[in-house]
RNA sequence: GCCGGCAUAGCUCAGCUGGUAGAGCAACUGAUUUGUAAUCAGUAGGCCGGGGGUUCGAGUCCCUCUGCCGGCACCA
């Protein structure tokens, strides 16, 4: 037989028959390392103990230690034993596919009963007994005809369209546990009883499509999550428990910033809290263009069906909009109007009045545009997902040759405002030409290079996104990671060479001719509601002091000191400190209680030690320790924190 | 939009197989003047999401609409 070469991890090589499998490898090296293999990796490729190896490769035994391919391990093999124990209870359920996801896996069922939450816990069951069975698991090679004769036989129509999707003459792997088998490229475990029967828990059932298309069945789909061990497992729902407390409806809620009521479906009624932290965001958002050299501007809502079917939004997009229809007293026609989705037709009619000269360009147009979109219901999502909101949009219109520095110029524009509201880590993705597109190939190559020029000039290597750019130009897009890790697409810059074609946008250039400009539409936080709502769950809803709504409770400790307690509230109100008075009839473990909960930042406490002294005893929200302090030091040390970054930057500067 | 679940007092939730709605917190009133995460007592509070049906009788069963929740699809 032919030998091949092995190099292990430490660079030693040795020679094996040709067809060696990593179980037999393992054998070969010790018994402790056979007992404890799981995988292994052979030229980089997640490799089963039981696929032979062909020719000379690199190979590296995995065990229960390596991380990545154990918890791969555990999580397909669990989707399996998962779909095996829903079939042996319910044997006329079809199987279709079953895929590790993050923190875990799902499976996808055809069954024409829904699967209830008593059916998760019967399915647990089995699925432990499975496990504990400790079914060998093992693997053939099976041809095309042969696996489709068998699932037709079968009557599981699912793995016959999935084989007839697999291209070519690619060989077919069947995996069996027991009596039961699956179509599957592995790798696998070697016995079911390798999968931790403590670590994993069915989470819940959801629809979803076969292949993901609205236009076929609609099957169940079973999540779990699984672990290497119970205590992993427990920690992933500890922390799943915690972002539930994080949640921005919950937290919206109790500190009374909004709501919102089935008359206004996806859209926000802002209680004065909250709209405090809309308009201060705004505010520092303004402060910020304006530094940036936008220019603000402010366009209709309601506009007349023709621009958008000039725009291409009315084709495109008119499922998707608010239409209003009017009776105009001299009209013959009811006339038909459209609340806005975007701002961007109107901002090129801005653009397009009077004669705009090369020397206007690049001209920076901002709106905070309140924009409708009739989102389906299905999409709709606390106030991140809302058919009502507002944009920190703004489009510059500039010559192709700009593309590339007014790119580099708002990267870093969006990293000052990206750091000062606390995300300073954050991703770009790029997006280039999809199939159907407008604008010629040297145009795109064009664009495309200075969006990446620029990114990398920033110092950021962007992630591709092939083929995923609009079909008027390539983007791309910010997405920044919260406190729990969870990733967040925010910022977009895209370039567009159709929308000015086709609203006849034009500027006399140096040349005296009239020239295209192109249009980069920008936002940087996406829109005001989605980005408050990502504020309060990665801040918990223990916002920055400058953006809490309410800063500063001052509460007395006995009646006595209720006018030096309004004296405070003068006091801090003077030096721009959102501070009230809380007099009332309560125990001050009450008061703390409360505002604690509300997640005021800064509670004083005043008694009539504080009274004498004129100082007040300080309790910042989240310590249990409490300082006294003299009312002028607290004064001055708070009106810093209430200062706005952006400004607080400005003031050093000028100090120093 | 699709699949599934849910909708009871301001909030969080009880209310078994149909017999006329209940708790805690909040609110209000009174007492208490309090030292850093709930002082005590009392009062009031509900078209049980909307509409229709079955029944002697519906919060409970059926149909339907709306909204919300979890996914899927969508996200210019």
């Amino acid at each position: 037989m032919a030998q091949i070469s092995l190099t292990f991890p430490d660079g030693n090589a040795r020679s094996y028959d040709a067809g060696v499998t990593p179980a037999e490898v393992a054998e070969s090296i010790s018994k402790s390392l056979s007992k404890k293999a799981i995988s292994a990796q052979v030229d980089g490729a997640h490799w089963d103990m039981q696929w032979p190896i062909k020719a000379d490769a690199k190979i590296a035994i995995n065990t229960p230690a390596d991380d990545t391919a154990a918890l791969e391990l555990i999580r397909h093999d669990a989707a399996h034993i998962m779909a095996r124990a829903v079939q042996e209870i319910w044997p006329d359920v079809k199987v279709t596919i079953g895929p590790v996801i993050e923190n875990g896996f799902y499976y996808d069922f055809d069954r024409q009963e829904p699967f209830t939450p008593e059916d998760l816990g019967a399915i647990e069951k089995k699925m432990k007994e499975i496990i504990n069975k400790r079914d060998p698991i093992t693997t053939e090679i099976w041809d095309r005809e042969r696996a489709i004769r068998y699932y037709q036989a079968n009557n599981e129509p699912y793995k016959v369209e999935l084989i007839e999707a697999i291209p070519g003459d690619e060989p077919l792997r069947m995996y069996w546990h027991g009596h039961w088998q699956d179509l599957c490229r592995g790798p696998h475990f070697q016995q079911t009883g390798q999968v931790p029967a403590d670590a994993f828990k069915l989470m819940s059932v959801a629809g979803a499509y076969w292949r993901g298309d609205s236009d076929r069945p609609m099957l169940q789909r079973i999540y779990g999550v699984a672990f290497r061990n119970k205590n992993d497992l427990r920690a992933h729902l500890t922390m799943l428990e915690e972002a539930a407390k994080r949640d921005h409806r919950k937290l919206g809620r109790e500190m009374d910033l909004f709501h919102m009521q089935e008359e206004a479906p996806g859209q926000i009624f802002w209680h004065p809290n909250g709209w405090r932290i809309f308009t201060e965001l705004q505010n520092y958002m303004r402060r910020k263009q304006e530094a940036g050299g936008y220019v603000e501007v402010n366009t209709p809502q309601l506009v007349d069906r023709s621009l958008w079917e000039k725009s291409g939004h009315w084709e495109k997009f008119g499922e998707n909009m608010f239409v209003v229809e009017v009776d105009e007293e001299h009209a013959r026609e009811k006339a038909v109007n459209a609340l806005k989705p975007m701002n961007c037709p109107c901002h090129v009619q801005i653009f397009n009045q009077g004669l705009k000269s090369y020397r206007d360009l690049p001209l920076r147009m901002a709106e905070f545009g309140c924009c409708n979109r009739y989102e389906p219901s299905g999409a709709l999502h606390g106030i991140m997902r809302v058919r009502g909101f507002t944009q920190d949009d703004a489009h510059i219109f500039c010559a192709e040759d700009d593309i590339e520095s007014e790119t580099s110029i708002y990267i870093q524009w969006l990293t000052e405002v990206y750091t000062d509201l606390g995300f300073a880590e954050f991703k770009v993705k790029f997006s280039d030409r999809p199939e159907v597109r407008a604008g010629a190939d040297e145009i795109w190559d064009k664009a495309e290079a200075a969006l990446l020029d620029a990114t990398r000039k920033a110092g950021i290597e962007p992630e591709l996104n092939p083929g995923e750019g609009a079909f008027y130009g390539p983007k791309l897009e910010f997405v920044l990671t919260d406190a729990i890790g969870r990733d967040w697409q925010c910022g977009t810059h895209q370039v567009d060479f159709v929308l000015p074609e086709r609203l006849d946008a034009t500027y006399v250039g140096a040349d005296g001719a009239k020239h295209r400009p192109v249009m980069l539409h920008r936002a940087c936080l996406g829109s005001f509601e989605r980005f408050i709502g990502i504020l309060i769950e990665n801040h918990a809803g223990k916002l920055p002091f400058w953006l809490a709504p309410r800063q500063v409770v001052v509460a007395s400790i006995v009646s006595d000191a209720d006018n030096y307690v309004h004296h405070v509230v003068k006091t801090l109100k003077a030096r721009g400190v959102r501070a009230e008075a809380d007099i009332r009839n309560e125990k001050i473990n009450y008061k703390v209680r409360e505002h604690s909960l509300s997640k005021v930042p800064a509670i004083l406490a005043c008694g009539l030690k504080e009274v004498e002294a004129g100082t007040v005893s300080v309790r910042r929200l989240g310590e249990k320790q409490t300082h006294v302090e003299t009312l002028g030091s607290v004064a001055d040390q708070l009106c810093a924190e209430a200062t706005p970054p952006d400004q607080a930057k400005k003031h050093e500067l000028t100090v120093v």
